[in-house]
Order: C-alpha cells, then structure tokens, then sequence
DNA sequence: TAGTTAAGTCAATAATGCTGACCTATATGC
DNA sequence: GCATATAGGTCAGCATTATTGACTTAACTA
C-alpha cells in the first residue's frame, strides 16, 4: 500500500475559501431543493428508525411492512416492483418477518404460485407503531405549513416520481407499476 | 395437487385478503405521504446514481460532492454532522474523493487542525454533472406543480427537518448544527 | 505544561444491496 | 399431454455503506 506523505493531499493553503458558485436564482432554487429532500428525509426516517432499533429490524423491514400493510394480499412480485430490490434482497427481510411472525403469506386463490402478503396482528402493531412516530412529525409539519402548502407537496412528490409510482399513489395503477 | 409437502410458513389459504384498515381521514392522508416521500425521493436519488454508477461512485460521494460544493471551506466535522455518519465511514468516502482528485483539502487559517474541504474543478464538474441531472427532473416537476405549490412543497419538507437543519437551509445557522 | 479538540487510522462487524446459478410448483398455450 | 413461461425460493459470493471501539498525531487553549 502507498502510504500518502501529508503533503501530497493537501493544496497550498487558501486564506478564503473560493466563494460558492450560483450560476443564477433557478439554480440556487434547485439546489436549496436537494438540500430540503436531503434533511425531510433524513429526519421522517430517523424517528422509524429509532423503534426498530428495538426490535433489531431496518429500515428495510419497514419498508416492507409499510406496503403490505397497505395493500394486504400484495404478491411478492409487486413488493419487488415497488422497492426495486432484487428477489435475492427481499428474500432475506421477509423471511425474517414472517419468522418472527409479522407477516403471513397464503397461497393465491386463483393462481397458486402466488405468495399472498398480509400483515399479522403483531405485524400491525408494528406498522402501526412505526407510522405513528412519523404520523407525529408528520402532524406537526402539516400544521404548521398549513393545508395549502400540504397540497404543493404533495402536487410535487407526487411529480417527482415515475409514472408508474404516480398511477399507484393516485390509485389508479397497480403494485406492479409501481 | 393437493399433495404439496406441509409448510409451517404458510397460513391457511385465504380466498380474499382482509381490508386494509383505514381508521380516519387524517391517518389516510399521512399514509399516503409516506408514499409520496418514498417514490419521490426513490426517483429523485436514481437519476443521479445512473451518472455515478459510469464513475463507480455511490450516493455517499455524491451527498459528500453536494454539500462541500454547497459549502467550500466546509471542515470534516460539520460535514460529519450534516451527513450524521461516524468519521470511519466519511473517511472512505472521502479520502476516495481526495485520492480521485475530486476534493482538496486545505488546513484552516486560523486553526490549523481543520481541513478546510473544497472542490476541485473536476469536483465542480462532476457535481455540476450530478446536479444537472436532479434539476432537470425537479424543473418539470416544479413547472407541473406550479409555484404555489413549490412553496408548500418548501414549507412542509422545511417542517419536517431538525431544528438544527432547518437553520441550515434558512442559513441562519452554521452547518455543525445540521 | 496539561488537557482538549480535529482529524486520521486500524480492525471487526452489520445491514442492505448486487449477480449468477439453480430449483420447485403451477399455469398456460398448443 | 407436453412444452414453456411464470412466481417464487434458495445457495454462494461479493460490494457498499453504515456501525463500534481503540488508538494516534497535531494543534489549540486554559
């Protein structure tokens, strides 16, 4: 291994750092943008986070809960569909929570091959307990902004997402689009 | 054929999943925008990794590009609290962008223990490149919504963030307190 | 000078993603 | 009935990004 003399990472000192460069107001808009989607983000999950820690679980699993929970009976080829993870990926969070006993799967009535995803009761005092931390955050935020601003943002999350998303949020579309 | 081998993994086949339970209005509304956040931030975060995933870079290198761009002179430690990862994780995500000639590194005037960060013009480059990217998709979705909108989307991400991150954005606070 | 702080580093571990290969069960089209 | 496609599961290995704990160096501060 090469090991780096100091000397070789750093440039000559600089007394200022070079000012920012904001090519104009559209641009520093977009940018504000990032930095909002970044933080929201960051703190909506991090409340979740903090239960399942509890419980030794990721963020992954309550992804997983999240979507079953509102769409009872969802095959695991939507559940694929919607998180954009592997089967190999899924495989490990949900067996794990149907171990545990937080999901239940049954086979399709028509089609047999299909693996019908529900939550179970533990798994619905999950889900429930994980939304209610962020329903908290999310209360408070709405409150604040006031029902006009909760209309822009939802307008604009919901025009950030695909096509498929959007039809799947809107209600009309399936999982599978999602 | 009923002769499959008996599996303790699966519940009682169901003939109709059981309704997902909405209990009121609000609950309803608060489901639906952890929807909207997921796919929109899903959506929002995939267009900039197709332009790492050709650099083999991850979205760690990009939020690091993001916000030392953002903030040139930014030292190790207010990027640590903005992010909210330990140094060993920023250190490989760093030093990387260091050794790839994305960043330099430049002591503090006054104090020199601190490593003043700053971008490098292909740093710059790269995330001009990255951010052109997300502003494209964040322009449509801005012009779709329109700015009423825009600024209820503001409002409500800007509620949702820490204390210390909404000083941030509002640049009434320093970066350490994001 | 003593203690604190900023940053770097080593080692081990965990969560979550990936690819490739292969398997079973079931459905469907001919 | 048979060939093929589809839904799902599994094994093995690997990459990225995070973690904790312990330690070091350099520089600031009381």
């Amino acid at each position: 291994m090469l090991k780096r003399r100091p000397d070789d990472r750093f440039a000559p000192p600089a007394k200022r750092p070079p000012p920012a460069p904001v090519l104009d107001i559209s641009d520093a808009q977009m940018r504000l943008a990032q930095d909002l989607l970044f933080f929201a983000y960051r703190d909506f999950t991090t409340v979740a986070d903090k239960v399942l820690e509890e419980l030794g679980l990721g963020r992954a699993h309550h992804r997983a809960l999240h979507f079953i929970g509102r769409n009872p009976g969802l095959t695991v080829s939507a559940l694929l569909a919607i998180l954009r993870i592997t089967k190999q990926s899924l495989a490990r969070v949900l067996n794990l929570l149907v171990d545990e006993g937080y999901v239940s799967q049954a086979p399709g009535y028509q089609d047999r091959r299909l693996r019908l995803l529900t939550l179970t009761e533990k798994g619905q005092a999950l889900e429930r307990r994980l939304f209610e931390s962020q329903r908290d955050l999310l209360g408070r935020a709405y409150r604040q902004a006031g029902p006009q601003a909760v209309d822009g943002f939802r307008a604009v999350l919901r025009a950030l997402m695909d096509e498929g998303a959007r039809a799947y949020v809107d209600g009309t579309g399936s999982a599978e689009d999602a």
